[in-house]
DNA sequence: AGCTACATTTCGAAG
DNA sequence: CTTCGAAGTGTAGCT
């Protein structure tokens, strides 16, 4: 991994036209090839950037880019496409590389999948009497994430969101157009479950009859690691 | 903007738990606070990180974790929420600071807006005989990006995106509905067009009678210069 | 390889 | 200030 820091400009040509003028920023340059080019701001995301498979040509410039103060040009090349970085650099304030080695990787917990492992135990959130079918029901246009027994028959299907949008309602509306033909199911009610449900989702949702539950991640946490502890 | 070299194992507890196992990795400390921290290939995106606003505090290890071998401890705290980032240094291979300043930003061009402005521009791409009423039309439900009116009578409803993926064709289909009930733009035609419009997509818009359009862009800038040197 | 859904998404614009 | 849609989205999982 090759760091710098240098002012610079830089110009962005493939999926769309951008431009950075000239200003100090950090140049990352990683073992595969790909070329981050940070600002001392904003957030994780850089300002511009080439992904891998790219490789980077570094070029003396010609006479008229050294008389407006360029000392060296970049051009990274994206392997398989047009994307194009060309980085014009002035003054370089730092410059050093280091020998990094493979990555083990990040290891996560506590996503949707979670969620709905947590709602399949306590099924009972849906309401007294629910009993569980099953996880990742399956159907011809994908997998139901839980499908129910309903107390007075009849069933519940469940689409679980962390953040639930219109697009998750439009999802389980299929879901449920779909299972309501069968009538070894039907009537199936949708219920749209999330840890947090936006404005315009909960009003598609009731305006088709499906109810809205918003998830309690901590609590259902807490709950599963009260009963984990009594066995 | 502080760069750090170091082998380091780092958690996050938040939105989720994560937890980075002990390697050397690329520690940038941003001016607003934020801290990304990088392995030596992937993409643009940390492996692990803290957006602004937050704090930065650097304590020494406790006997427990100096017997592991660290030397240094990070905590990156969140300043609105429970978000928090906990790093722990061993080998520090590199250590430097730099003054960066504030950063011009980046200026863009050529997305969706363009592709509206260039389809309004070219409206016959639609089929001759069609005549452009307005970009973003609006509606109770949101603005349409293209009304035109149809050469047999009648109107056709354009929504337009880079990548034609099922959801817009969801919401093209919501305009529709409401679009008809119009008596004075009914029958309403709905055409999805998109520079790359996914198989699912374009089945679920022509099981519903809505046409597809794929936009080559370059084409369609091609034509835009061409007519813009004439005057 | 292609496609779908998720993301500690981030980012920007509009209401 | 929220809300909502786009992103040069990236990424993982599955067919």
């Amino acid at each position: 991994m090759r760091l710098v820091v240098a002012t610079c400009s830089a110009r962005y040509t493939g999926r769309l036209n951008a431009h950075l003028p000239l200003a100090t920023r950090l140049l990352v340059v990683k073992a595969d090839g790909s070329v981050l080019l940070h600002s001392d701001g904003g957030s994780y995301k850089p300002l511009n950037w080439m992904s891998p498979p790219c490789t980077l040509k570094t070029t003396t410039p010609d006479d008229d880019a050294a008389a407006r103060g360029v000392t060296q040009v970049w051009t990274v090349q994206h392997a398989k496409s047009d994307d194009r970085l060309e980085i014009e650099l002035h003054d370089v304030v730092h410059d050093s590389e280091h020998e990094l080695g493979v990555d083990p990787g990040l290891i996560k917990d506590g996503v949707e999948a979670h969620l709905q492992a947590l709602l399949a135990e306590q099924i009972l959130l849906l309401g007294d009497g629910h009993s569980l079918v099953r996880r990742e029901y399956m159907t011809a246009i994908g997998p139901v994430d839980i499908l129910a027994r309903a107390p007075q028959g009849g069933h519940v299907a469940v689409e679980i969101k962390r953040r639930g949008d219109i697009d998750g309602v439009e999802q389980l509306t299929r879901y449920l157009d779909l299972l309501n033909r069968d009538p070894l199911l039907a009537p199936v009610r949708g219920v749209f479950a999330a840890q947090e449900i936006k404005p315009q989702a909960r009003v598609l949702a009731t305006d088709r009859g499906i109810g809205c539950l918003v998830l309690d991640y901590e609590a259902m946490r807490g709950v599963d690691d009260a009963e984990s502890r009594l066995f």
